[in-house]
DNA sequence: TGTACATCAGTGAACGCGCGTTCACTGATGTAC
DNA sequence: TGTACATCAGTGAACGCGCGTTCACTGATGTAC
């Protein structure tokens, strides 16, 4: 459960620059501030939380004045996109390793990593979010529909034995998959599916559960719901 | 469309302190200052979003001093909770109308419901979501298992078809539509969903199409997906 | 019915705070000759 | 190989801002007698 829950943390425990060969003292020129800015502001998400994520927090943390990170970034903004573009990548390496890891049920699978992943790291994913939603300067990279995101999805959705012939059901199906995989990793943590969680024997038995409601259309549409 | 996704715009238009008897200058003594600092949060939340609503923000607004509000209110936290309080009542309302409007496709209009009264008030609703995740303190009234509320839905989702008697079946599938109606309605708006949204015909759909995918469970789980 | 007085519900000035950003600066680095 | 100098990447002090909250105050209201 932890390989895929907690991707980010090997990262974070990386620190490429204080473990400087001048023994101690950070030299004057930092190696890389804006790698080092950037693992800072994820290290404050997950000490403090979304609200703590000021510029001022981020270089704090990084050791380096508050003016610093301006000559990496423009403003907060571009650093937050930054913080952001770093959350998609790994939310996209679980996905992928999800789906690798077990073809007979890659659709519930990737489910489940994708709520592992937010479930593991929910202020960045916070940021992730609010990013893909307030920002159309969001880099292409991130963006939900690439191939490594929403494609997967796609993928996990006719091995399941959706039609791939039906473009509207099959998007529909994904959309719907996606949607309830970010609810579902926002919601986990309400009181009120406490009982629920425990009569399935944990957290990963509920968000298998759930996702298996969600995807594939039911057989009467119409007359049902 | 409009009744169900604007239900708090009555109330928000409907100033029943403004109005007063004295024709023009507030009295010293404001009629309803309580109620009027909900409404006018309401109002700076539909204006300016969510992260614009300060105390400050909402005392102007209702134009009163920066201090006001503490004659009413513990601290800023408890208007917040006020504000959440008065959101949960109107998507209550509009969730049991929905119930009530369809009865023979109570599940999916239940759901469409539920998003279109998140997009019509979406600052208010990330409010509302914020406070339900973060607080303990939360008013009864306003949790989410809430009779008019969660209870509905497993009435829907009866009506189209669950096994009453599979307790577990049952309430996996209430949240799954629960958190895909949230899901949905926080990402409705992303630019990758609009060709889908264009070639489905209108928002409208759109929910409809992605909440049929949600809530009943699929023939065979364990094979599939 | 009038008056004294407690209580309620406002005011507005002030507090300290952390924020994003700018500025003139300076130390370190690298390149041309 | 040495030196002059442009450029890069930091510093730290300062700016103005809006915030939540507190304070002593005052105007309005209602109640006891």
């Amino acid at each position: 459960m932890d390989d895929a829950a907690t991707p980010l943390k090997t990262t974070l425990s990386a620190k490429p620059v204080d473990a400087s060969p001048c023994g101690g003292a950070r030299p004057y020129h930092h190696g890389d501030l804006q790698r080092a800015l950037v693992l800072a502001a994820l290290r404050v998400l997950e000490r403090e939380g979304p609200q703590a994520l000021s510029l001022r927090a981020v270089a704090r943390e990084a050791g380096v004045s508050p003016a610093a990170p301006y000559h990496h970034f423009k403003d907060k903004n571009e650093l937050l996109l930054a913080v952001a573009e770093e959350g998609f990548q790994g939310l996209s390496d679980a996905l992928k390793e999800g789906f690798e890891s077990d073809p007979r049920h890659s659709l519930s699978t990737i489910g489940v990593a994708y709520v592992k992943y937010a479930r593991a790291n929910p202020a960045l994913y916070r940021v992730m979010y609010d990013c893909s939603r307030n920002e159309d300067a969001m880099p292409e990279s991130t963006h939900i529909d690439e191939k490594s995101g929403f494609q997967l999805v796609k993928q996990a959705m006719i091995r399941a034995g959706a039609d791939a012939n039906d473009y509207l059901g099959l998007e529909l199906a994904c959309v719907a998959a996606w949607c309830g995989a970010h609810g579902v990793a926002e919601m986990a943590n309400f009181v009120q599916f406490k009982p629920l969680i425990e009569a399935l024997g944990g957290e990963e038995a509920f968000y298998r559960g759930v996702m298996r409601h969600i995807g594939l259309p039911r057989e009467d549409p119409e007359t049902l719901g």
